[in-house]
DNA sequence: TTTGCACTAATT
DNA sequence: ATTAGTGCAAAT
């Protein structure tokens, strides 16, 4: 028979070993060894009992068979959940494109980074150091004399300074710790990771009364959960129809089955106001986990979870890997965010990595948004999905009124100004009232680019392929790249003709703001974007103040548009609609229909009805009409109808490889080599389109080229294989060699184009 | 020549 | 992370 062999992952937390290595399967375990495993095996120069996790199993060996010893056993009290979360390693490793490290780093508790706020001391052992100092003196144990010599003088000192400041490496420690003379104690904390405050409000939650939709749907959700029917539900909700509320609810059937919830939110949604909402009803059995919280307390929080501590966890993308033993149900509120896909290896998207999780371990899917993917409303349509609709108001509150303005008619009456005459004339109205405004545009700086009247020349970032942004300090312009960073002070004369005819171009929110601050200078405004949030806290000091009413007018980038909901705003005034039209890849359309409708979703809130005006050069655009009328079906048909015909995702399925590297012509010709390769491999594969390779719009990134081929077929599977024949030819040795310091990673149906 | 120490390289 | 092996300098 054949023999087996097994790939396994070593638990040492070690970058150099950060890798497969391949065992023996001995004959009897071959039953028991699945991806998965926790299994010991011996490891290393002395043959050490270690654990690790299969990755996978081969009939071949990629290593000298006569070195590769063999596995000793498996782990029987196999942690559950972690073994189920390697398999959705697995599959994300399969389904996304990574190496199987990446992918197991991406959904295991990191215990690597624990250790780091794990603090370890050195202290003395002995009173009376002199024999011993003399005795290392004779020996001429430079290393230990010194470390004694300091430990007489401070007692105590961190681990941190034995190794760095002092040079004394940690196996002199170990051997010193041995011989009795230190002792090495470890300290480690744990952290509250809510606020009193938010405590103080632990199941405080009001009765709110339930209207007949929402009844109807947890009811229809009670019905799943007792007859143990599992499915992914689509939650279909206009902004303001109790949503959250329908979660908290079918948490609750969740919990009393003796389960537990997952909930997904976009990082800008996870703001104080969400968690307090959650903590009103579930106490201290709900957490956090955000990006703001160190690895550690993020791994206090994940074995609170495992140990049956908390019945519910809140957080962005990585908050789906929490290992609860009794997962019953995952909830992805705004399901459409573009943030639920990863932007680095393994790119995986967290709604469908959710379904698979939930499939796994039996347990249920709610994806919640105003404005579906239309990935997910596809899905709902062919019954894939269960649609739930709330496209009621709770409160009966109207939807805003909405204006579109024609930019280019406002131009032919020569008004050159970035704000309509329309709106011009609402602010002054609110103004006079006492009403808040919020403007939106979606581009930061103050021009977009910097060009020359003479010659035409744009200044680009040299180390990047895009446009520099001007923005403006207080000793002048400074040109910057909004890739790398990279800054320049803005210059007097164009650097490729030498005229002084440079200027800047293109409205961003610093350049709105002067502009407003010049027409209505009684306004106080706020500006709000990433340079105005850089620092820790002041996204929500920006929108608490703007809450407070310390301002009038609130510019900003979307960020504005995602935040919190303000009573007092009646005007939100959309001032370039088209400027995400114009991003030039298939979501597009979707994207500016998300903003638009999210940010008409601001105006009118409070009691007083709202207001949106949409300034955009095309009034007839479908997805910007859809938005002005709050028309998601109409949207969705003509969109859905634009990305079949086109042959994109969802109809279609796309990949996207990409290749990195600094030398431009040994990258062209390696996307060539991978392009027949594809071909080769694929010749009897119908209707795969091979396009490329292509230069991507942004072809160089801090002095890295870039070069992409899209793949195109209906089914997501010839996807998958194109990406493994890749894979393996960039194993094969020779290959290796040509492709020597480029890197290749894969992008299944991208969200933003390259 | 022996011994103890610091450092390196490799892990299937 | 662990450890066998290496070279070095002091001790015998």
């Amino acid at each position: 028979m054949q023999e087996l062999y097994a790939d396994v992952i070593i638990d040492i937390s070690h970058e150099a070993i950060d890798r497969a290595f391949q065992y023996v399967i001995p004959e009897k375990l071959v039953s028991q060894i699945r991806t998965g495993c926790q299994v010991n095996i011996p490891f290393g120069r002395g043959n050490t009992m270690r654990t690790g996790y299969v990755i996978g199993i081969s009939d071949r060996t990629e290593y000298d068979r006569t070195k590769i010893k063999t596995i000793d056993s498996v782990c029987t009290e196999g942690i559950a959940a972690p073994g189920r979360l390697v398999a959705l390693a697995g599959w994300i490793k399969e389904n996304y494109g990574s190496t199987m490290i990446n992918a197991l780093q991406t959904v295991m508790p990191v215990k690597k980074t624990v250790r780091s706020v794990v603090v370890r001391y050195v202290a003395l052992a002995v009173d009376e150091t002199d024999e011993i100092e003399y005795k290392y003196m004779k020996r001429n144990a430079r290393a230990k004399l010194r470390l004694l010599r300091t430990l007489k003088g401070e007692n105590i000192i961190p681990m941190s300074k034995v190794t760095g400041e002092l040079g004394v490496s940690s196996a002199t420690v170990k051997a010193m710790q041995e011989e009795g003379v230190i002792t090495v104690t470890e300290d480690s904390c744990y952290r509250k990771v809510t606020s009193d405050a938010v405590r103080k409000e632990a199941f405080m939650a009001p009765d709110i009364e339930l209207n007949d939709i929402q009844m109807s749907i947890i009811n229809e959700f009670q019905d799943d959960v007792d007859k143990d029917v599992h499915r992914t539900y689509l939650l279909h909700g206009v902004t303001g129809s109790g949503k959250t509320e329908v979660y908290v609810q079918c948490i609750r059937r969740v919990i009393e089955q003796g389960k537990q919830a997952i909930v997904l939110i976009p990082e800008i949604a996870l703001t104080y106001q969400t968690i307090k909402y959650f903590t009103r009803y579930f106490g201290e059995r709900v957490t956090v986990v955000n990006s703001r919280l160190s690895s550690g307390e993020r791994y206090d929080q994940f074995e609170r979870a495992k140990k049956g501590d908390v019945d519910v966890v809140i957080g962005p993308r990585s908050a789906l890997f929490t290992p609860f033993e009794r997962l019953g149900l995952i909830i992805i509120d705004e399901e459409h965010e573009s943030s639920y896909k990863s932007d680095n290896p393994p790119k995986y998207h967290a709604r469908e990595t959710a379904i698979e999780r939930a499939r796994l371990e039996g347990a249920s899917v709610i994806l919640g948004s105003a404005t579906p993917s239309v990935e997910s409303y596809k899905k709902a349509m062919s019954g894939e999905f269960r649609l739930w609709t709330m496209d009621e108001r709770v409160s009966d509150r109207k939807m805003a009124d909405t204006s579109i303005v024609d930019l280019r008619e406002e131009l032919r009456r020569g008004n050159r100004s970035i704000i309509s005459d329309e709106l011009a004339e609402d602010i002054t109205d609110r103004l006079s009232r006492h009403e808040q405004i919020m403007l939106f545009i979606n581009k930061r700086g103050f021009n977009s680019f910097v060009s020359c009247r003479n010659c035409g020349e744009v200044v680009k970032c040299p180390h990047c392929d895009v446009s520099m942004t001007k923005h403006m300090a207080s000793n002048g312009g400074k040109l910057v790249c909004h890739y790398c960073g990279y800054t320049v002070e803005e210059p007097s004369k164009c650097p490729s003709c030498g005229s002084r005819l440079i200027g800047g171009y293109g409205v961003g929110t610093e350049k709105v703001e002067q502009e407003i601050n010049r027409m209505f200078p009684v306004a106080r405004t706020l500006r709000m974007d990433k340079d105005t949030t850089s620092k820790k806290n002041s996204h929500e000091q920006i929108l608490e103040s703007f809450g407070r009413g310390d301002a009038d007018i609130l510019i900003g980038t979307q960020m504005i548009v995602k935040g919190h909901d303000f009573a007092n705003v009646t005007l939100v005034g959309i001032l370039l609609a088209d400027l995400t039209l114009f991003d030039g890849d298939y979501r597009a359309g979707e994207r500016t229909f998300d903003l638009l409708t999210q940010a008409a979703g601001r105006a009118g809130r409070g009691d007083v009805p709202g207001k949106v005006v949409i300034q955009t050069y095309k009034p007839d655009n479908y997805a910007i009409v859809a938005a002005a009328n709050q028309d998601y079906r109409s949207f969705y048909e003509t969109e859905s109808a634009y990305r079949s015909f086109m042959r994109y995702p969802p109809e279609w399925n796309m990949l996207v490889i990409m290749a990195v590297g600094e030398d431009e012509e040994q990258l062209a010709n390696t996307m060539d080599r991978m392009y027949s390769h594809i071909r080769g491999n694929h010749m009897n594969v119908r209707h795969l389109a091979v396009i490329g390779p292509a230069e991507p719009a942004l072809a160089k990134v801090k002095d890295l080229y870039r070069k992409v081929l899209y793949i195109k077929h209906r089914d997501y599977q010839v996807l998958v294989d194109v990406k493994n024949c890749v894979e393996e030819w960039l194993r094969d040795d020779e290959t290796r060699e040509i492709n020597s310091g480029i890197n290749v990673f894969f992008d299944f149906n991208p969200m933003n184009m390259y």
